[in-house]
RNA sequence: UGGGGCGUGGCCAAGCGGUAAGGCGCGGGACUUUGGAUCCCGUAUUCGAAGGUUCGAAUCCUUCCGCCCCAGCCA
């Protein structure tokens, strides 16, 4: 009755501001740009889309979709050398995958004849020439940190010439590395982006998109502006590196276009601890086999993560908690953890998995019997229902859920103990059986009728709930236990010595061959992310086949127990 | 030692002159047929440091310190 009103209000959770997202806000109420917002997610088809741009595509999407603006998916393809058609096909199913539709689908290259154009303007103007340097030589010339550089021989020829050259240079008359345009800057400029930059160069390379059309390139600092320019981006995002670049970005623009222009604005990349971000490191694993591939699900990859069972939900909510600054940061993959964990918690059913089998003989359970017991689908959600799972008198339990002499604090299966085996049955662990060299093959237990569905009836409590399944139903299962690619927190910056290849952690997977899961799952499919009951959330792995199943574990649960045993070490 | 950036708890991150949000992690407790989930509680007398301005500073000024980026015909 007394609550006020605005308490009642939906709970739609904040959208995230972050400094970009205010600048924005201001320019829009300001009304620049008419208040249109137009951004662009840029990426170099050279490569798989990692987690990394997973925060630029959240960004500039998002960004865009807040103000009902338009975001443009374009290809930064000046470098025919390093890029292929397989990389722009996996990187737009990566970003639809992540839940994003693009405005439009554009590349560089489409903008050739109007950049080359663009060129042509502004060696007329002045602002640009042919430079006969090579690559060394210009590299002499420009100086150094502390020391100015100096004009280069070339660059006072007529713009008649300068036309003519560059004219010959897209004719093909010239072998690569013969001449370069440049842009008539400064020299002197302390900020070396300045020093006359190059804006083309020559290479007769066939480009994935428009073949041997051409022989000269446009660098990215020429090409990117004038993209943006020409899609009329109103907020050109990028990360921090490419801040020195932004008085040449203004500088082309003002050069050469009227009306509106873009705006620049950079912030801190994502790093995530225990991996590698860098496309040329990813780019190593897969070509010496580090990893299976781009997919490998240790990868920081889109393609990845999902091979992984993440969700593209978590990954966006993830993207949301990191926030967008311009200070360096490392997250922790804890935080990216807890993004699926939460994601996946609500919505993966819940099933039972053994990862290493220890037979349970229940003695005073009829031979040959069977029963269907109920179990839970998922506790968060009770619209889930249950399901019907076989129940007999052998069974396998997980092998860690026993201890012979069991420390204070272990409160699952130990002899005389009395635990839940879920949903089933009351069970007491009475013998321990063992082979020759004294390892335990089997655990000899006694089940109580009377607890069927896991409640005792007397108001007995036990400390413990274990899964299991049956050993006559259950399914043979290749489970895939993954952990972090690195065993140092930063490998991309190793002691002396070191490259990031020797931090690769050797233990960052483990195949387990003769897992059992329950025979519900005979039919699961690829991409069915389940939570084994206990152990973690689990996805059905592409190489899975019906009686070949394969499970990658996404994520283990939050494991008290292990921190416990860790401490009493 | 030229230029451009950045420094708020273990990791992120709000804060923009009025007396340190939030998340992750961590610690403790409650509850529990997942040692899961959930729910409580705790976790910076202090904002890189030192001075200064002010009734009042993480926020303004000065100096210093530390870290990152730039010398591709890569993006």
């Amino acid at each position: 009755m007394q609550k006020k009103m605005s308490e009642d209000r939906s709970s739609a959770p904040a959208a995230p501001v972050d400094f970009i997202r205010s600048i924005v806000e201001e320019e829009v109420a300001s009304g620049k740009h008419h208040g249109r917002v137009a951004t662009r997610f840029p990426p170099e088809p050279n490569g798989y889309l990692h987690i990394g741009h997973a925060k630029s595509i959240c960004l500039n999407f998002g960004v865009a979709a807040e103000h009902g603006g338009t975001c443009n998916l374009r290809f930064d393809d000046t470098n025919p050398t390093k890029e292929d058609v397989e990389y722009v096909d996996a990187i737009k199913e990566d970003v639809r995958w992540l839940g994003f539709q693009w405005s439009a689908e554009l590349y560089a290259s489409d903008y050739f004849e109007r950049l080359y154009q663009f060129a042509v303007d502004l060696i007329k103007a002045g602002k640009a020439y042919v430079d006969s340097l090579n690559a060394d030589q210009i590299r002499q010339y420009r100086g150094t940190l502390t020391e100015p550089g100096k004009n280069s021989p070339y660059r006072d020829r007529s713009v008649t010439e300068n036309l003519d050259l560059f004219a010959r240079m897209r004719a093909g008359e010239f072998p690569d590395g013969a001449h370069v345009l440049r842009a008539k800057i400064d020299m002197a400029s302390p900020n070396l982006n300045m020093r006359d930059p190059t804006l083309y160069r020559i290479r007769h390379a066939a480009h994935h998109r428009t073949g041997d059309a051409w022989c000269i390139y446009p660098m990215y600092d020429f090409a990117h502006p004038l993209s943006d320019a020409l899609e009329r981006i109103t907020h050109s995002l990028c990360t921090l590196e490419f801040e020195d670049h932004r008085p040449l970005y203004d500088w082309l623009v003002n050069a050469l276009i009227s009306g509106d222009k873009p705006r620049q604005i950079e912030f801190a990349r994502l790093n995530l601890n225990y991996t590698v971000m860098s496309k040329r490191k990813l780019l190593q694993l897969v070509q010496q086999g580090r990893v299976s591939g781009w997919d490998d699900p240790r990868m920081p990859t889109i393609t990845g993560l999902r091979r992984r069972g993440y969700t593209p939900e978590s990954i966006r909510d993830f993207c949301a908690r990191i926030g967008v600054a311009k200070k360096e940061n490392v997250i922790d993959v804890a935080q990216l953890e807890h993004s699926v964990r939460e994601d996946l918690n609500r919505r993966a059913p819940r099933v039972m998995g053994v990862l290493r089998p220890i037979k349970v003989v229940l003695t005073n359970y009829p031979e040959g019997q069977v029963e269907e017991v109920d179990v839970i689908n998922n506790p968060e959600d009770a619209s889930a229902g249950t399901r019907k799972v076989p129940f007999a008198r052998e069974l396998y339990i997980e092998r860690d859920d026993f201890m012979e002499n069991p420390p204070k604090k272990f409160f699952r299966l130990s002899p005389g103990s009395e635990v839940r085996l879920r949903c089933a049955y009351f069970i007491k662990c009475a013998d321990v059986v063992k082979d020759d060299r004294g390892e335990i093959v089997e655990l000899r237990c006694t089940y109580d009728p009377a607890t069927r569905g896991g409640d005792s009836p007397d108001g007995r409590k036990v400390k413990a709930t274990l899964h299991w399944v049956s050993a006559a139903h259950a399914l043979p299962a290749e489970v895939r236990l993954y952990d972090r690619l690195f065993s140092v927190e930063d490998p991309e910056n190793t002691p002396e010595g070191k490259t990031f290849l020797d931090c690769l952690n050797p233990d960052s997977l483990e195949v387990i061959r003769d897992a059992l899961v329950e025979p519900g799952l005979a039919s699961a499919a690829p991409g069915l992310r389940v939570q084994f009951e206990r152990l973690g959330y689990f996805v059905v792995d592409p190489d899975s086949r019906p009686g070949g199943l394969v499970f990658n574990r996404t994520v283990s649960l939050r494991d008290t127990w292990a921190k416990i045993a860790q401490k009493t070490k």
